[in-house]
RNA sequence: GUGGAUGUAGCUCAGUUGGCAGAGCACCUGGUUGUGGCCCAGGGGGUCGUGGGUUCAAGCCCCAUCAUUCACCCCA
């Protein structure tokens, strides 16, 4: 019989792995809070439409990295392939503007879904902590959730990042930039522009800019700059971003090329990556996106968010060691195995955390039990105790050794000890 | 969707011109009548991814297939 196995792309996450995970969430939650972001969970399952509309229908996620089915009435839905819009679309059903806040400020952390070919960093199933913040245009704004997510990214410990940020514009300006860049691809050969590029110069010739290949990355370099064509209203938004930043000492690259793949994005963009975790650096990136609300059919509010990729941030972190306990209650004989499995009990009613064995073993294999668990304490159970009604108790950081009754057992084991 | 690489013990991997299946780590036991880590000795574990083919003989050569992985693409 074939065994059973994981579905491509999918991964168990193990204990080794959860620990840091849990580190990562508990992180975001420690800083987030500080810039006063609530939690939010919304569903991972969603109508098909709501992605299409915000995503945007000309995207590749939309047009083929979506795991898109029918369920048993025909329906169609999604599993997020981003945060976002399911964020969004609770913010407005549950009416969450009506709190009279400047902004609503809220975080997720799960699980997206994307039909790809696996690769380091790339997964179907990967985990993204993902923040909102809704209803304010002030670049301040901007700013604020830029120096929050690095002032996350630091706490973890990970310095080796680049962040880079760029305007994209706004319905207003944007149009006459690519009207520039169309015309600056225009005359270009096929011999120099790559096939996907031919295409995109027509449907978003934004994101050409964005192309490895590097014939397109040659060219782009004489292509014409957004920054030449921000609106006085784009530009004075993006001084501002830029100028909190350099006031707060955050570190920054002005990347002109920096095109998101998202069509909701307007104004500022920014992106943090990696050198070190193979081909795809991305573990940071967002944007504000003024107007997705409105057009999700909520009210005509702004908006700016991002979201880290987890597994991205593990591939930084490396492995977090497990924890020592308190202690190990080792069972030399039978009949300490109820009295040691209470004892236990009693412990950990105590708040101190460790484990019995389960059966009875020699004194010398409990002990490496206990030394592979980390243990602080080794309680012996055998024989001698239990016909005199103590317990052996052996410190194994100094070895050192005592006998003690039973009942005195939490006089030596005080939580406060640890 | 396209291209490359790799599948041998729980893990990381050796395995020569085709000739009895190996190491390190991990695990278990012992070295101490009831004392861990270090050290020493011993031990358990493998349909060599799967299915065909060539051969006296295949982990090794050929074909197919599945899986994993890296990269393109795209993105967190």
């Amino acid at each position: 019989m074939a065994q059973l196995r994981r579905i491509k792309g999918f991964a168990d996450l193990l204990p080794d792995d959860c620990r840091v995970y849990a580190h990562m969430e508990q992180t975001a939650r420690e800083v987030f809070t500080r810039y006063g972001c609530q939690e939010i969970r919304v569903p991972i399952l969603e109508k098909t439409e709501l992605f299409a509309r915000s995503i945007g229908d000309e995207t590749d996620i939309v047009q083929k990295e979506m795991y898109t089915f029918a369920d048993r009435k025909g329906k169609s839905l999604t599993l997020r392939p981003e945060a976002t819009a399911g964020v969004l679309r609770a913010f407005i059903e549950e009416n969450l503007d009506a709190q009279g806040d400047d902004a609503v400020k809220l975080y997720t952390c799960g699980p997206m879904f994307r039909y790809e070919r696996p690769q380091k960093g790339r997964m179907r199933q990967f985990h993204q902590i993902n923040v909102e913040a809704v209803g304010q245009a002030a670049p301040q704004l901007d700013a604020e959730m830029i120096l929050m997510l690095t002032m996350f990214l630091r706490q973890l410990g990970l310095t080796a990042l680049t962040l880079e940020i760029n305007s994209l514009g706004c319905p207003g300006c944007r149009p006459a930039y690519q009207d520039a860049l169309q015309d600056f691809f225009k005359g270009m050969h096929k011999e120099r522009l790559c096939e996907d590029c031919l295409r995109r110069k027509l449907t978003n010739p934004l994101r050409v800019l964005d192309c490895k290949a590097p014939g397109c990355r040659e060219l782009v370099a004489g292509a014409p700059v957004i920054s030449d064509f921000l609106c006085p209203e784009c530009r004075a938004h993006n001084d501002t971003v830029l100028s909190l930043l350099d006031r707060a000492g955050q570190d920054y690259m002005l990347n002109a090329r920096l095109v998101r793949g998202l069509d909701y994005y307007v104004r500022t963009t920014f992106e943090v990556s990696s050198r070190d975790i193979g081909a795809q650096t991305a573990v940071a990136g967002g944007g504000r996106y003024d107007g997705l609300v409105k057009s999700l059919g909520g009210p005509d509010l702004p908006g700016i968010g991002f979201a880290c990729g987890m597994e991205r941030l593990a591939l930084l972190l490396g492995a977090k060691q497990a924890k020592p306990v308190d202690f190990y209650l080792a069972v030399l004989d039978p009949r300490g195995l109820d009295p040691a499995l209470l004892l236990a009990q009693t412990l950990r009613r105590n708040g101190l955390c460790g484990e019995t064995a389960l059966e009875v073993k020699s004194v010398k294999s409990h002990l490496r039990r206990a030394n592979k668990l980390k243990a602080r304490y080794c309680l012996l159970l055998g024989e001698r105790e239990i016909e005199t009604g103590n317990v052996e108790i052996k410190n194994m950081l100094d070895t050192t050794q005592q006998t003690i009754p039973f009942e005195n057992i939490l006089a030596v084991l005080t939580p406060e000890e640890f």
